[in-house]
DNA sequence: CTGAAAGCGCTTACAG
DNA sequence: CTGAAAGCGCTTACAG
């Protein structure tokens, strides 16, 4: 009693006078086995507690039911949401989830890719820190199937085979801007984001796409950096204000931006949604419940989580090869945040 | 080359001409090995692209370096934030996690925890959905360690035992009251929760406190229930001016609550912050970036989440018994959302 | 339908 | 310091 054995399959074989690998084939469901046997056996592992032991199964048969998730930013609702919707659809086809998070550190990424390889998963969903090295995943993961999401990775294409699971950031940011113009708006800011990233950049073009399709120029002023928080995009706003044309609008590099931004404006004794206009990107839950409401486009982060992880789990089911960049659309929700030019000075 | 053998220590000790048991020793860095063999051994696993099976490893030593981290609701930002601590706080140890989402749901937590202990987690924490069953809990975890985030389980002290890590909701609760007392507000609501919750059940007992060693009185419209999030607080807060006498504050169960609440009293044309005072709980990012700011108590859902983990491991790791309740406290923040009685009717 | 044997990749005494 | 042997808990052919 004191000796905490843990109770194996030889134990149930024994007290069922059966052998081990019919114990076995019960757990694995096989019709081999005879109903009143496997009922037996079914009872006893009940009466003794039993509980498999996947690990070892799993190195019997080579192979893993674990697939590593590893997260830039989980404090960040997007993140959080994809993460889940991960974890959701991996849950459901008998998969578990390794967690790790880099906090956008590419070092801690490294360190947390080697962690997890050490437990051999099957494949690895990552959502990569800023500014990772695709020379340095594709060194660590060996050959297990990846899928990297929402960003690129420097240097890739430089033989690291992965799959790829993004939204249309150009065509987001186009919608967006479009809209606004149809509004009536001419004099349109890009704000905030870091502008060295795969996805600012992407969103900056599509701005700039619909600004030249409309014949509107894009001054440099109003091509404002930040962090991509609400915290920076407040305390950047002002940035907006500087020159000497001053924006009666502004595409958001995201929602949290967005909203950084109103709160700015506000200080500033704008009134975002009557007399300046602002729109988002994800339509993160906050989004609808500011005031006023933003206009954003929807990327239904959970929807990608769970995406992404038939992306992988296909690769791993089915041994398919790498598919070219999935790249999602995304969609214009229309709400208060974006009025037609008002009173602004 | 087509058949992907994994390279093992076989492989590094034949090629070394070394024994297996060297190559082992070298990997759990003995000093056992002398430093040119080490050295040989660990440049033939950086030729051949070894990597460590963890798995293995832990299967013949009959230990776990994974603990099982099961999260209620992963979208909101406070059990993120302590999902976040605790991988940050387990990976620092060489603890690999375990995820699994319940999305609130205790049949799928259960799903959840069964699958979890197929792979035999050094130790589980648990955050648990709303109305977990402790014996549903007790049956699935054998005796491995468990800490219990936040809630208390339902039908808790019959004999499953486990350590227990939440926030003080009463004196919490307690200090919100007593600082719109202060402020001077007399008809104070408490607002928001399932009153089904031990959280908010705690809550609502320290409300009751302060208002009573004031000599205020409660009364039953001013305890309104709501989902514990914005959507829901912002559709329930016009019960508080349902009844006879209207409060002029509410004290809200958690920060969703009461920015959803800001948000329906504006729809009302009352101005938070100016007419109403408003507090909230948990001090997540928003709080203090709402209009107006949120004052609210300090909860630090990551800490805690380091914390949780460090809990677990020392049980873990020095087999040390299941402590009393760590019930932590929490410090009020003063901001703009509690000013003195208005103008409200 | 069931049993005996081998083996997944590692570690642990036990000799030398 | 190193080697040979046993074993963690399971599964997989292979016979019967």
């Amino acid at each position: 009693m004191s000796a905490r054995q843990r109770v194996t399959v030889e134990d149930i074989a024994r007290a069922c006078g059966v052998s081990r690998a019919t114990v076995s084939l019960v757990l694995r469901g096989s019709p081999l086995v005879h109903r009143d046997t496997r009922q037996r056996v079914e009872e006893e592992m009940k009466r003794q507690g039993y509980v498999y032991n996947r690990a070892a199964a799993n190195l019997r048969r080579r192979v893993s039911n674990s697939v590593a998730l590893v997260i830039n930013d989980l404090s960040n609702p997007f993140f959080a949401e994809f993460a889940s919707g991960v974890d959701e659809a991996l849950g459901g086809k008998g998969y578990v989830t390794l967690l790790g998070c880099s906090n956008e550190s590419p070092q801690r990424q490294q360190q947390v890719l080697n962690s997890l390889m050490e437990h051999h998963p099957a494949a690895i969903i990552l959502s990569p820190a800023e500014n990772t090295d695709a020379r340095d995943v594709a060194r660590v993961v060996g050959n297990t199937p990846v899928v990297v999401f929402n960003r690129m990775l420097d240097h890739d294409g430089d033989g690291f085979d992965h799959d790829f699971l993004g939204l249309d950031n150009r065509g987001g940011a186009m919608q967006a801007t479009a809209h606004l113009i149809e509004r009536g708006h001419r004099d349109i800011a890009f704000f905030g984001g870091h502008a060295h990233s795969s996805s600012c950049q992407e969103r900056r073009e599509g701005y700039r796409d619909a600004m030249g399709k409309a014949g509107l120029s894009v001054r440099d002023e109003w091509l404002v950096e930040s962090a991509p928080t609400r915290v920076d995009a407040c305390a950047r706003s002002e940035a907006l204000f500087s020159g000497k044309t001053r924006p009666t609008a502004a595409v958001c590099y995201n929602d949290a931006v967005a909203l950084g931004l109103m709160l700015g404006l506000a200080h500033h004794g704008l009134h975002p949604g009557i007399d300046f206009a602002v729109t988002g990107f994800d339509d993160i839950p906050e989004a609808a419940m500011s005031m006023p409401a933003l206009t954003t486009l929807v990327a239904d982060p959970r929807a990608r989580g769970r995406q992404a992880a038939d992306m992988v789990l296909r690769r791993v089911e089915h041994a398919t090869p790498v598919s070219p960049p999935n790249i999602v659309p995304v969609r214009l929700v229309e709400r208060t945040s974006s009025p037609q030019p008002g009173s602004v000075p």
